[in-house]
DNA sequence: CCCATATAGTTCAGATTGAAAACTAATTGG
DNA sequence: CCAATTAGTTTTCAATCTGAACTATATGGG
C-alpha cells in the first residue's frame, strides 16, 4: 500500500486551531484583538479561544497588552499581540554585501546592519565567518532588547536544498554544490536557521511586509535575473524547488549564447552585465557602475537609454509569456530593476502591450519599496510563518 | 477582522479520515484491500477503519467484494472497492466532434460514444441539444448496467468559469461568454455537471488514468495549442483559472501576429492551422487534412517535413521557457501533437537541447496513449475526485 | 450613588471521535 | 481437533470542541 497523508487524530483539531488563532492575531497585528474578537474572526467559540490563547501565552508566542479603553459599554478586552520579546534573525549573502536584521514576531525590524563585502569567488567558509560577526551584532541587539531569538533565515543568490543546507548552485558567487552550516550562526536558536533563495525570500518579504497582493511574480534584477512566484499568498517553488527562473526564459530564438548553455535567455538582455555592457559603462564595482548608468540615463545618453529600453522590452516578453503560462496578474520589480524603474517601466509596458495586449493592467506592474530589507524580512518571515503555521510543534519543545 | 480559514471542529477529523480511507481504497483499486490493509496503509486503527468503512458502504460509495483466499493463515479479509454501481458521465465538446463516456467510480470506462459534429460557429444551444442525445445514450447504458449516475463532467476547448457555468472564451468554436446549462444534460444526478477546460481535463485524465507522473505539463495540440499543468498530482489553474496557456507564449519577438492580438506566439508556429498552411495542405475537413499531412510526411514531402520541424522547434522553445519558469520536469504530448509525434519529437528534443541543455531528459518527453478518452476520463474523474476528497458532504445528501 | 445593560472571559456538561486493548470470528496446519 | 494467526468488533478512555450558564468589569441613566 502506498500512502502519504497522515490520518486525522482528535488532537489535530487543536493543532489547527492554535494556528488559526495565532494567524488571526498576526493578521490583525495593529488592532491587538481581544479574545472575543479573535473568536468572532475565526468562528471559534469564546471558550475555545480562551483555552487556545492560554496555551499560546504560556509558550511565550503571544502577549497580553493591557485593556481596551474605547469608551464602549461592557467589560474591556485584553489586547493580544505576537510577542515582541521573541524574534528571528534574517540574514543575506549577496554578491557585494552581507546583511543581517532582527525581526520580532510581529514583523518589526528591530535592528539591522549591512556591510559591503566582495563575496564573488570567496569560499563559503570565509563568507560564513564574516556573516557570523554580523550575526553576533544581531544577537547582542536581541539581548539588550530582551528578545529571545527563536531561529534565523539565510538568503543566498542561488538554488538551495533547504533540507540539507546545500547551495546547489550560485553562479554569481561561483559556488557550486557547497555544503553550509547555517546553524552555527545562531547556535542556541531552538528553530535553527533556514536556508533560502534570495529572490524567493524577497518575494515573500514583499507579500508579508510590503504591499504585494495574494498573487504576483516578483522579479529580481541582480547580477542574474531571478524571480519568485507567489500564488494564493504562498510561495510556489515547483516540484524541484527552482521555479521562477525568469532569467532563462527564451526571449529571442536567435539571441546570444547564455552562461546556462542556452540561447537567447532573458538574462543575456536584461542581466546587470548585459545592461552595463550595452550601455558602455566601464568595468568597476557594482555600486559605481550603477551610479554611472543612472547618470548616463539622466543625461539622456543614447547607449544607456537604449540598453535599458531593450532590457525592458525583453523583460516584457518574458513577463507576457509568464503571465500567460501561470496566469499571473501582477508583477513586482525589485533589485536592479527597481533602481532603473523610471526608465525601465515604460519599455516593459509597451512590450507587454505589443506581445500580450490586455493581459496585464499597467497598474499591476509595481516597484518594490522594501529594497534590501525585503530579503531580510522574507528570510526571517519564513521562520515566523513556520511558527504561525505549526505553533503546536513549537509549544512542545518550547524554550522556557 | 478578515479571516478565511474555517475553524477546526471535532467532526472535521472524521471528514478527513473518510476521505483518507476512500482514497486509500481508490489508490489500491486493483488490490481490493481489506479493512486491515487500509488500516495499515493509512495509519488509522482497525477500529477506526471499521467504523469509517461502515459509513462508506452504507452510502453506496464502497462495496465489499467477497473474501480473500490467498492461502495464508488467519481469518480472510473482506475485499473493498469503489462501487462499480456508481458512475459519472464524462462529456466533451470539441471543434469537430462530440463524445460521452460512462465511467464508474473505480475509473473503468463502461460505455462511450463519439459522433462527428462540425461545432465551429454553432450556437451553444444547438450543440448542447446534440450532446443531450449522446448523454441519453449514456444514461440508458447506465440503467441497463445497474449503475447510478452521480454526476457529470463536461470539457470544452476554451476558458471556463466553473462556478457559474460560463464559457468565457472558446475561440475555435467562436464562442464568447456563453452561458451554458450543463445540469440539463443529467437532470437527476445529485452532484450535477461540472464544466471544465479540455486541456486541463486531458491532463487530469493522463494523471489519473494514464501514466502521467506527479508533476508534468500536458500539451494539447488541437486547433489551438493548450496546456494543462499538473503539480504534486494536482491541476494548477492559477489564480484566475487560465494557467497553462502554452499557445500564447512568445517564441519569436519578430514573429507573425496572433489572433490573441500579440506577436510571435507559439500558436502561430505550432497551431494546426499554421502547420497545415506551412505544409501546403489544401483546405478541407480536419480529419482529411490530417490524413494528407501524415501521407506527405510519410512521403518525405519537404514542405510538410519543414512545417512539422519548425513547429517542433518552437514548441521546444516554449517548453524550455515553461520548464524553467515552473520547474517542470516532464511533458506529455497530446492531441495533434501525439499524432505527429514521430516527426515532431526529434525537432522538439533538439530544440530543447539548444535552448535549455540538460533541463529536460529526453525520456521525460512522452506521448499520451489515452487519445480522446483521456479528456472524457479526466472530465468525469474530476467529479469522482471531488467525491473521494469530500465523501462526508456526499454521504449527507446521499441518493438512496 | 446605584443598578440596568452590555461586553469579556471562564467554567462545566455534553457530544464526537480516534486510540488502545480486549474480545470475537474465521481460517490454516500440524 | 486445537494452537497459531489474521480480520474485524466492542469497550473504555482521553482529547477537544460547542453551547449554555456563570463571573468579571465596564458604561450610563435616574
Amino acid at each position: 500500500m502506498n500512502e502519504q497523508a497522515a490520518p486525522g487524530r482528535v488532537g489535530d483539531v487543536r493543532r489547527r486551531n492554535l494556528s488559526l488563532v495565532l494567524d488571526s492575531i498576526a493578521r490583525n497585528g495593529d488592532a491587538k484583538p481581544s479574545r472575543a474578537q479573535v473568536a468572532a474572526g475565526t468562528g471559534l467559540t469564546k471558550a475555545a479561544v480562551s483555552s487556545l490563547v492560554a496555551d499560546l501565552v504560556e509558550s511565550g508566542l503571544v502577549s497580553e497588552v493591557g485593556l481596551y479603553r474605547d469608551g464602549e459599554r461592557g467589560r474591556p478586552g485584553q489586547g493580544l499581540e505576537l510577542s515582541s520579546r521573541r524574534g528571528v534573525v534574517g540574514m543575506e549573502i549577496n554578491v557585494d554585501y552581507l546583511a543581517v536584521g532582527l525581526v520580532d514576531l510581529g514583523g518589526s525590524l528591530r535592528f539591522s546592519s549591512t556591510v559591503e563585502s566582495r563575496n564573488r569567488g570567496l569560499k563559503p567558509g570565509a563568507v560564513m565567518e564574516k556573516l557570523g560577526e554580523l550575526a553576533s551584532q544581531a544577537k547582542a541587539a536581541a539581548t539588550s532588547a530582551g528578545i529571545t531569538i527563536l531561529g534565523g533565515g539565510l538568503a543566498v543568490p542561488g538554488l538551495v536544498d533547504e533540507q540539507r543546507n546545500i547551495v546547489l548552485s550560485a553562479p554569481n558567487l561561483h559556488w557550486e554544490h557547497e555544503q553550509l552550516n547555517p546553524q552555527a550562526l545562531l547556535e542556541d536558536a531552538p528553530l535553527g536557521v533556514r536556508l533560502s533563495n534570495e529572490a524567493n525570500s524577497a518575494a515573500l518579504g514583499e507579500l508579508w511586509y510590503g504591499d504585494g497582493p495574494a498573487d504576483f511574480l516578483y522579479v529580481s534584477g541582480e547580477v542574474g535575473v531571478g524571480g519568485g512566484v507567489i500564488i494564493g499568498s504562498e510561495l510556489y517553488t515547483g516540484p524541484g524547488g527552482s521555479a521562477g527562473e525568469l532569467g532563462h526564459i527564451v526571449v529571442h530564438p536567435e539571441g546570444p549564447s547564455c552562461s546556462c548553455g542556452g540561447v537567447g535567455c532573458l538574462e543575456t538582455f536584461a542581466g546587470q552585465e548585459a545592461i552595463f555592457e550595452a550601455a558602455r559603462i566601464p568595468e568597476g564595482s557594482l555600486g559605481r557602475r550603477t551610479e554611472l548608468l543612472l547618470a548616463a540615463l539622466a543625461a539622456d545618453e543614447p547607449h544607456a537609454k537604449r540598453a535599458v529600453r531593450d532590457a525592458g522590452r525583453y523583460l516584457g516578453i518574458a513577463l507576457a509569456s509568464s503571465a500567460r503560462l501561470m496566469d499571473i496578474e501582477a508583477v513586482v520589480l525589485g533589485g536592479h530593476f527597481a533602481v532603473l524603474a523610471d526608465w525601465l517601466k515604460p519599455a516593459v509596458l509597451s512590450s507587454l502591450e505589443r506581445y500580450a495586449p490586455g493581459l496585464l493592467e499597467p497598474e499591476s506592474l509595481t516597484v518594490s519599496r522594501l529594497e534590501h530589507s525585503g530579503t531580510l524580512l522574507g528570510a526571517a518571515g519564513q521562520v515566523i510563518r513556520a511558527v504561525i503555521e505549526s505553533p503546536f510543534e513549537f509549544i512542545l519543545g518550547k524554550p522556557a
